[in-house]
DNA sequence: CCGTATTAGTTTCCGAGTGGAACTTAAGGG
DNA sequence: CCCTTAAGTTCCACTCGGAAACTAATACGG
């Protein structure tokens, strides 16, 4: 169901960005309106070759003069710079077995519309089909970011657990379908580039993102990239060991962080087969057996935030999810977990709880399709890679 | 005890290079001798450059043209760049509580001499004078590299356990004395670096490096770069845990990977306080006591590296160390231990096992030096770093 | 033995892009 | 009002890197 009609701009195609300005309009993207001045200083740019740039990217409708921001003391006033959202629409589909989630999203990644429907079927002919059908109530989209749980690599979906795909080109084919670029990745991977762009984490250096719903997951940034494994798989914390003698998990081993976080095993666990909502309310409530397992989940997230913090010592620690009522009910358990498990002070933890609505998936895959087309991913042009 | 004399050569302080320059020169250095053809094909750079680039480095004698190489068919034979290793001499120098070890490296971070002394006192100024005393034995050199257990942010060692260290500006107090330009930082940091640019993990893009000795240390080269921490410190794994019923470790916890795989602490655990050595002569005679520790310890040892492999999926894990042997006797539970962690195949894990001599410590600090005098972090130049 | 194909390396030239210096603009303050 | 301050702009010289065209060194086939 539609939740707001599109309201109909922009459909000039992505025009051809130097690298300057592609670094320019990542800047004012991340942090907001900026005057010529403040960029030149961050990206170390001559100010005239800010003018040049920046005069480069009005004229192609990125960017917008705002207000000046009078000055404190004496001296001109900057004028600032702000992203002209609403030049491109962008489309974000998150993919799961039983419902596609779709966000229209406009530059800046703030949502116009959102759509969710079930999906009709799981054959991959069919699902790019249903989303063609899709793009297509929403015209004028300047690119596609198509998420979903599997294993990406390259556009190309080589392994999808519960849709049960494998080696799916799921790129080309919905780019095919639509003729709109699109980008495909994994699920947790694109929310995690999401929130280093456009949420909490926006332009750290290094970033640890966890996620928790009806699973736990995991992404990372660091030097101020995503971190991809070489076969495509994103970063697995989640079957690190807790409790040898914890429950069973899903990948056959007891007691991993997994096995306490997992919602169909922390529901499992109790008398009278709860749902979800049920069992937070027991707890609420002081049921003592419901209290315990969600003690328990909330320690094993402690340890996960600590491994986490150990191995990448990162700025800062992202927890996200539709499962965060559980560290409402458990926060002093959560926070027992991270003391028992990271290896320095846990103040040096920037730990920042942001609880999300399912909606967030979707939009994280039109965050997805905002970067590939400013990063120039999505054309697949071949690029000169300096490294250091 | 020198065991080689210095042979003298090399004087000429370090050229200004550009950008190109040094990404030249890198790969010559990582991938060995390259044709310019190959070069401007790796690099992503037009042969008129590459003409251009090479002839400076030829001038500033970094580079020099070696045979030709006939060609499979026709066509003109390549020309081979060689990397000019006797140009440049780079000390580095490892620390710890007892002893300083010593290496001269030439540019290639080839051992020309090595050394080893007792560390007259743990004072910091003492301990300046003596690295000042090594390198006044050393003419020449073009850079230092210093490398310690500790914690070290921006050439300030901002902790030192073993040596007892608060807030050291050693990097400064090094270059004052010896007035040559001085690196610092941790060594298992600059062990990682090293083994990405001269070892065998040369130029992967990711790489993962375990280093078995007293204690358990770990590396991560992610994106082609050394991972650090916002805190400085390097990625900890080792106190994940394997059983929370395993020996104590001195971190105060039970069973976490580090309790197993300590020299002390496994020698603790065996009758009779034998030496390392003869603890390894035990378990190959068929103690079972000794066995049992030592199968535990490589278990523990496959459980760090499915960990690690989890976490960042690396192109390869680069398992050294002086405690090596332990992988000979327990190599079945080690790959026992690596099934029972690793969430994908085991065979996807790139396992390289080279055991080396502690004298690789003061090698990479060397190797450290060049790094830094390459990439310029020696000098602290401004540098305008692009991001993606 | 000699042209021809093939590939490596060089030279020439040009355009893109960048920053320094100087200038203009828009404020605040005596 | 004029001076100071700082943002933004214009001008210009310089650097760098690639396209095109050229030379060099080999294999191969007649």
């Amino acid at each position: 169901m539609i939740s707001e009609a599109d309201t109909g701009v922009a459909t000039s195609s992505w025009p051809r960005l130097s690298e300057v300005s592609r670094d320019v309009l990542l800047e004012v993207l991340i942090h907001g309106p900026l005057s010529r001045a403040e960029i030149a200083g961050r990206l170390r740019l001559s100010r005239p070759t800010l003018t040049r740039v920046a005069k480069a990217l009005v004229q192609q409708g990125l960017l917008v003069e705002g207000d000046t921001r009078p000055r404190a003391s004496a001296g001109r006033p900057s004028e600032m710079l702000h992203v002209r959202g609403a030049a491109h629409r962008f489309l974000g589909v998150k993919l799961t077995p039983q419902r596609l989630f779709a966000a229209v999203t406009d530059l800046t990644a703030t949502p116009v519309a959102t759509a969710e429907e079930p999906l009709r079927s799981c054959a991959p002919d069919e699902v790019v089909t249903q989303i063609a059908d899709v793009a297509r109530r929403f015209p004028g989209l300047t690119g596609i970011g198509v998420t979903l749980g599997g294993v990406v690599l390259d556009g190309l979906v080589a392994w999808d657990e519960f849709l049960g795909w494998t080696d799916v080109p799921l790129k080309a084919a919905v780019t095919r379908a639509t003729g709109v670029p699109t980008a495909v990745d994994n699920d947790v991977q694109a929310l995690t580039a999401a929130q280093h762009w456009f949420g909490p984490g926006a332009g750290l250096k290094s970033l640890a993102v966890i996620t928790v719903g009806a699973g736990v997951g995991t992404g990372l940034i660091v030097d101020g990239r995503l971190v991809a494994g070489s076969h495509g798989l994103p970063p697995h914390f989640s079957h690190t060991l807790v409790d040898a003698k914890g429950p069973q998990c899903g990948c056959g081993r007891r007691g991993c962080i997994s096995s306490y976080l997992m919602t169909q095993v922390m529901l499992r666990r109790l008398a009278g087969r709860p749902t979800y909502e049920e069992a937070l309310d027991w707890v609420r409530a002081g049921d003592r057996e419901a209290g315990q397992v969600f003690a328990e989940a909330g320690y094993a997230l402690g340890v996960l935030i600590g491994t986490v913090a150990n191995v990448i010592d990162p700025q800062k620690v992202l927890l996200t999810g539709e499962g965060l009522p559980l560290y409402e009910v458990s926060s002093d358990l959560v926070h027992d977990g991270i003391e028992d498990t990271y290896e320095d002070d846990p103040d040096l933890i920037d730990l920042d709880v942001r609880p999300f609505d399912f909606t967030e998936w979707a939009r994280s895959g039109a965050a997805l399709a905002i970067k590939a087309t400013i990063t120039g991913a999505i054309s697949e042009r071949p690029h000169r890679d300096r490294r250091r």
